[in-house]
DNA sequence: AATGAATGAGGATTCATTCAT
DNA sequence: CATGAATGAATCCTCATTCAT
């Protein structure tokens, strides 16, 4: 058997990653999923015993396609400056396509779901990390100059959350690459005075 | 009679901001709503055509309250710096008394809701005006140095939703002044090497 | 005072008229009588037990009236004859008006109501015995050949309430007049060949 | 198996039928219908997407049955007296069977549905077409004599909408076919002295 | 494995009626 | 007389989950 068809499982969760990310968790019911899929909707309780464990993969499987585009794309990077850009980037352009996984790290009404506390801290754990070493890396090449490497990364990280935000309606910049240079122009150079 | 005991329009709103806060617009039942009100289901709605229009109601009282706090907080403080720090200050301090606020700004899946979209919208240019404001002023005192004003405070506004992020999990840094602070060294001297 | 100023309780019956005329007993609220007739709902019930007992009021206003409208018109009528066509006709252009009345008649689960009940046997006996006298009138008179009065009169009255039939879509043919006409042709002359 | 056994759709149209028969489709709840039939509620929903939908279905259910009743009837009769009769007779009897047929197309506040207002339109235009192919069957065999075909039957089929008129409380004649004998006596040999 | 019919708890909303002012 | 706020029973409908086939 040819491994690259699509098992019933990998259908379920595919249907509901569309229908998630389009109507939430709540709006999306398991019959627009069954329906989506083509088959039976008893056939999903055969792989998941919720709709909140289907949500559970679906989370997970993107989860894990964000963390392999960072990983590569920072390695694509030479400079420090080149890394941080590129973390950035990437985890805008990855947004459009993650919409389960962004909405479910910012829905606070989600929070009482465990995995997603799990999926929370461990994103959240894993841009510190990588934004540690990148300034650990910017130090050591002379590029930087950060104190307090962790608080720094801690203020990064917290801050490039806000580019999560919606952009939709934000029409007078279309540009994200431009608002991107921008966003790392000021954390570069600051705005003080020299 | 005294004016200022509560209506029963403010006792539905009241009970309703708490619910919202802690359970989100579907998971709040109107029995709920009702019940913690001490009132009868149906009077809810002599007020109120639907759900979504208390919460449209407990939106707009949180955003002005939001509004006036930051403004207050704004005109004490002396230095373009010290200004810059009372926005986000009040802001943080702000979210735990806005959860409803907050969570309707940032869920995706409430975007469909014509008064939501509107609130978005005019926060942001509210947010995006007193900053810019403050660029100006710094600029003119020369303790800032920003050349496009309008686009950095479009990257400060934007950077600074990241600290709407629920700080619960964050359990190693709890001193969210002390955040703030180092967030707003970076924004002020930059990383780079001078 | 004058008499002629509408006191509170024709007021109520005069909103209540046309909100059933155009939306029927249930789907009329006691919100809507108070809304149109510009009182406080609290009113209505000083003047009335129910609903219902609204209902039952307009009914007997319409029937006075369409009572009042008959007796007059066959009254100007001279011979048999135009008193049949008198009847028929006026039935028909009171339809318009008392849209309670002839609904009530019909609406069979209405018939609980014993009041209804009550209407339809007085409206039926009345017409009866108008039918009959013109049916005795045109014996006596030589024009009218009905050998069983009673059983004669109560098959036209019977056949005649089709004509309570709703028209509107009966696009072919507007003209109710001819229509009535037409109708009286074959009551008077009959279909067989003779 | 027997396919005669109900299967659960017809269990709901059938439980349906009567309890709109007795209290109308406002006062029949869909609890009831439920519970009549003997089944869940939900259950309802997956047959039918609103009450009104099962309404419609059972409307069609009885016009059919009609239809063919009348259809039977009058191909048994010989001369078009005799077909005009089993007409007039056999839509009386099915009066009683097809109470929600009867009442929807009587009442008018229930004009609004489409559905009702197609139903009605197309059963005037059978029953035309039937009276108007016996009547010129009439002038064919000589028997009759109808100057204008359509408007007599129009006139006719009218006419014998008084007949829906409900029965039940007119006591003193409960002979329907003696009824209608004199119905169309008076029909074929008119009340005017020759 | 797969199905989809069946379920029933629960939710939003309506509205006739009451009652304190 | 007049009001309208307050009530809560009643109603339609949704949907996650179960289960017999």
């Amino acid at each position: 058997m040819d491994e690259t068809l699509p098992g019933t499982k990998e259908l379920i969760v595919t249907a509901s990653q569309k229908l998630f990310a389009r109507f939430g968790l709540n709006k999306t019911t398991v019959d627009e999923i069954a329906r989506l899929a083509r088959i039976g909707k008893g056939t999903i309780y055969h792989y998941f015993k919720s709709k909140e464990e289907i949500f559970a993969e679906v989370i997970e499987k993107e989860a894990n396609y964000l963390k392999k585009e960072i990983h590569d794309s920072i390695h694509r990077a030479q400079t420090p400056q080149e890394k941080l850009k590129a973390f950035v980037l990437t985890r805008m352009k990855c947004m459009k396509d993650l919409a389960n996984y962004y909405s479910a790290l910012k829905d606070e009404y989600l929070e009482h779901y465990s995995f997603i506390e799990k999926a929370r801290k461990r994103n959240f754990q894993e841009e510190m990390s990588l934004v540690q070493n990148i300034l650990i890396e910017g130090n050591v090449k002379n590029v930087f100059v950060v104190e307090d490497v962790e608080l720094t990364a801690f203020a990064i990280v917290t801050a490039l959350k806000g580019l999560e935000y919606p952009w939709t309606f934000v029409t007078p910049i279309v540009d994200i690459e431009r608002s991107v240079d921008l966003l790392l122009n000021v954390l570069f150079k600051g705005i003080e005075k020299r």
